[in-house]
DNA sequence: TGTACATCAGTGAACGCGCGTTCACTGATGTAC
DNA sequence: TGTACATCAGTGAACGCGCGTTCACTGATGTAC
């Protein structure tokens, strides 16, 4: 069930949205605004991270009166809930893509291959969509965490199941012993998404690129290492 | 030149200015009021994080009508930024305060020890004083990220310059080679800054205590490995 | 020591902003008969 | 096929909130003579 389009496309449809609007008078029914709001809460938070997902800015953007949202969502949580998991869906999916492009056949060699896709997928992600990296991270907090199902990519797997099962093939494949198994998320997980908000948010904001590649380059390693 | 307190007595002096205000009627002029503001803010911050520093916030709880702070402040970034610079420098004090009780002599027994203090200090911050550790971070974009000499604690040195001496001290006392030390700071960085990322505003937040605990050992001892 | 006066540190009222949310409403749609 | 009517999906005006910031002001302080 794949609704989110690609990082490249999406940026198209927010254009889309955001042009199509003046141009042909709406009909009084819109057809599928709820779809058109938090397409356009996804530009706003593209542009300005969570904080610029408002009610108000995502009607204005579909060219609707501000309350029309009422129709389609309880409140702002609601709203925002929604654009933080389509978030998610396009970190997994530039996961997914990353993993896709490689091409080692050896085992064990490929195995940490797409464990390493998959940590620089999460930080590229982190600093060329920081908007809509800070938005993943900043579901509303009545939301329970990472509910099955919600920000999966085309495989059905959210960033989260990504990683476990680039640890369980790590396994498979013999790269590591099965007892270094448990909790190896933790480890993984912590080193790549510290990095991410070290580097956009964090005291690391100012680094340059060549120092930021070898940031990465030091903790995709440690990470392996420490494994 | 050691000004903020230590986190246990912290709470007490938000708890005096809270209490004192209604008491005494002020005099006309405050004598201390940047003092008092920058406090205020301390108080918020704890509560509430960056965004509940706000300038009519601390000069209420300072008992003072709303612009008094333009005298001391240009505005509301430059009150936050000297919040911001407090947080750091209670980190600072708490990184020191477990330094201060590692016990070991031996000298690669306690070059590790020292490192685990420093990272589980980290994290302890993160997770029981959340508001400060993320306004911490959340100096505002127009400010030259850790700056020499700011949030720095009694050592005169900031939480970053700590690290980069717990990883020295590893490569004095043999327990790593001199290869491995440069660029060691992002790896080791970003695992307990990932780590404390995920366990507050992210999507461990709602991890139990134990495993919480599994998780921080299992960073650490990743992190150990990776070097 | 006394006094005029500049300077400093507060006050209180007001402005404008953008927000979330509610209200009574109206136009469009679909369905039962 | 035609029509009454419930339901749905929008509209537009308004409320209240808390905020940052500015304005003209006033009380307190300190300093030159």
């Amino acid at each position: 069930m794949l609704t989110a389009t690609t990082l490249t496309s999406m940026a198209d449809v927010v254009d889309t949205v955001n042009m199509s609007a003046p141009e042909s008078p709406r009909p009084y029914h819109h057809g599928q605004l709820r779809d058109s709001l938090v397409q356009a809460g996804l530009g706003l938070a593209r542009a300005g991270g969570p904080d610029a997902v408002v009610l108000r800015g995502v009607t204005r953007q579909a060219g609707v009166s501000h309350n029309a949202a009422y129709r389609h969502f309880a409140d702002r949580d609601e709203l925002l809930r929604a654009v933080c998991e389509r978030c998610m869906t396009e970190l997994a999916l530039l996961m997914e893509q990353r993993l896709a492009s490689v091409r080692t056949r050896k085992p064990v060699e490929r195995a940490w291959a797409r464990l390493s896709a998959i940590g620089r997928a999460y930080v590229e992600f982190a600093t060329t969509e920081t908007g809509w990296f800070r938005t993943a991270f900043a579901v509303p907090q009545t939301t329970h965490p990472f509910a099955p199902g919600e920000g999966v990519g085309a495989s059905g797997l959210g960033p989260y199941e990504l990683l476990g099962a680039g640890l369980d093939e790590l396994v498979a494949a013999g790269a590591i012993a099965a007892g270094r198994r448990p909790g190896a998320e933790y480890a993984a997980w912590s080193a790549v998404h510290g990095l991410s908000t070290l580097l956009t948010d964090g005291p690391l904001r100012t680094l340059p690129p060549t120092e930021r590649e070898r940031a990465l380059d030091v903790v995709i390693d440690g990470v392996r290492r420490g494994l």
